[in-house]
DNA sequence: GTTAAGATTGAATGCGCTTTCAAAACCATA
DNA sequence: TATGGTTTTGAAAGCGCATTCAATCTTAAC
């Protein structure tokens, strides 16, 4: 059908390649360790047994057989990364993020999705250990200290959204407090007094910080915190909208919405559609995490940006950065507040 | 900080696992090809012996080296899987298919991103020969079919996006044509008949299916096909909103806007937000993917529903059939129009 | 009570590569 | 030219498991 999409390289030996590195030393005339030696650079070889190697290789299409590597030389060149839900816009660009650190350093990433359950996340590091995994990235983890502690116990681990180091470990985590702070903040200045907050799923560190930074925002404009303006979601876009219901149903007066995350908020504002209610003419809605899609929203979204690919690359670089045996200095950027068309003045109280 | 999680598991042995086969067979007093048939379940094996073995693989926590188990037998038990972009929500969903029909199974995925790059996809696929997977998935190749077919000499493979059928070939393809068919029919019902359309990147079949669907519906319909209402996109958010702009920018008249994926329409239904035309009221807009945040949009997006979960799970079924021999006969189901509230009777022209 | 066929089991070999360990080749110095 | 110290190179021993092959143990038929 179509298929007029030129062919890349010559792909040769497209069946298979039982092309081994013993017949590569035969061609070339020297033994197994020497191509060896020239396949990981352990040791100096002679310029001409290295000419001759390299040709062999070439002619022959060889690719060493990282399963074998792995078995004799104890190093596998792949970085376990456990994440929640493969499917998430958010872990989308951290995995990307990853990918692209990890690629030009000749490592390959192993995804595993734990789906926030923390039997699952177990299992997974089992699963990663057994693969014998270089290094681990577990991003946002629902297991214990202790456990992730244990798992860094046998190789380098780096963690994001927890506050968690040690020997082999490193933890990369966003200021979440200080970006809930700024979007209520933000708020406040448009004049909005009674700001509902839908919150995250409590069970996380960060969405606990994220409330934490509510308050304090309201508290420091000296605005009385009121508990019928807080609803529990579940940071997935169904939660917002229920949410929103919930605060509808009950009679609840509001200018402004605070939702702990950009999925929440998208929620919000498809409840806030079903109700006539226009943003942000009659109530401004803010959002967290600046996901791919929400300057795409109608109006688009104000939120506070999360550097989502930025962690990823920055936790790939860490954990590569300990198997080299030097201690990671990373550090996130801290909270930015994107003002977009969802947020404004304060106006009327519906 | 905050760690009042509970651990699952014990975590046994969470250091790393130096426990062998060997190890379990000296502790259950049998051989080393004991324990093996019994992990494998290659041959029948005595209850004593049996119950021995499970006892001192419990006791001694002993998993498997996936790496040696590959080595020495051949099979790895892991399906790679060759997306195109890990960060778009639509390989997204294809993606968490393909992970829960491959995990009770005892399969494991390996993902690559080729980012649309046919040379990024052969490399791909080279390391996945390297690494000795029992089989590959490739999400919407950008490969020739011969490219594609060649690696299917070597391994099972299962395509998407595409019509190619082998050997040890299999292709999912989703009837692209009838769904941008059903789209227009359903914007021509309401009465528009000036209706734009942004194509997708037209290097893909999927692409012009859907443009040819477009033209198809307008031919039964007896309008006639104007080339000025047709806009190239890429299929990513911001070239719905160039494609828009253009429109704009040209003085096209329509009341009606087609974007061949939902990403496009977000970047249209901005475009549109921006110029203050509302949908639907002024102009309908009809996306097609069915993308989980589509629900959300303001209004609601009508869209053709795209099966991506479905799709890697019938994939990823696919190639575990060809695995066991058998030849798979999944099918994937025909396009389904949703109407929600972003397409509306035609009212004006603007 | 034998013997042949069948069911279990273990010893040994190898998958493809890394890594000692020691031999061979080289160099400079005496 | 001989000698001690360096390099460069190869032989051999695994890494942890699957698997073939032959040995051992059962069971059934004579």
């Amino acid at each position: 059908m179509n298929n007029k999409n030129k062919d890349p390289a010559p792909l040769r030996s497209a069946s298979k390649s039982p092309v081994t590195l013993e017949m590569v030393a035969k061609l070339a005339g020297v033994s197994p360790s020497t191509v060896s030696r020239i396949l990981n650079g352990t040791a100096v070889v002679s310029d001409a047994k290295r000419e001759a190697v390299v040709e062999a290789t070439k002619t022959l299409g060889f690719v060493p057989n990282p399963l074998a590597r792995g078995l004799a030389g104890g190093r596998t060149f792949s970085i376990g990364v456990v994440t929640q839900a493969i499917d998430s816009p958010f872990y989308g660009a951290a995995l990307r993020g990853i990918e692209d650190e990890l690629d030009p350093a000749g490592y390959s990433p192993l995804f595993m999705s734990a789906h926030w359950d923390p039997v699952a996340e177990a299992r997974c590091l089992e699963v990663l250990h057994a693969r014998r995994v270089d290094g681990i990235v577990v991003l946002m983890p629902r297991l214990s200290d202790a456990a992730l502690q244990a798992s860094a116990q046998a190789l380098p681990v780096v963690v994001t959204g927890r506050e968690l180091r040690a020997a082999q470990l490193f933890s990369l985590n966003f200021d979440n407090f200080t970006g809930a702070l700024r979007a209520t903040e933000h708020l406040l200045a448009l004049g909005h007094t009674r700001i509902a907050f839908i919150t995250g799923d409590e069970e996380h560190p960060d969405a606990s910080e994220r409330h934490r930074g509510y308050r304090a925002a309201l508290q420091a404009a000296g605005i009385a915190f009121d508990p019928q303006l807080v609803v529990p979601g579940k940071y997935h876009e169904i939660s917002g909208l229920e949410a929103f219901n919930h605060l509808v149903a009950k009679k609840r007066k509001f200018t402004a919405i605070f939702a702990a995350n950009d999925q929440m908020a998208a929620g919000a504002a498809l409840g806030l559609f079903q109700h006539g209610l226009r943003v942000p003419e009659d109530v401004s809605l803010v959002g967290f995490d600046d996901l791919p899609t929400s300057v795409y929203a109608t109006p688009p979204l104000s939120t506070i940006h999360q550097p989502a690919y930025e962690l990823g690359r920055l936790a790939a670089a860490s954990v590569l950065q300990m198997i080299a045996g030097t201690q990671p200095t990373a550090e996130l950027p801290s909270p930015e507040l994107l003002v977009r068309g969802s947020s404004a003045q304060v106006r009327s109280s519906p």
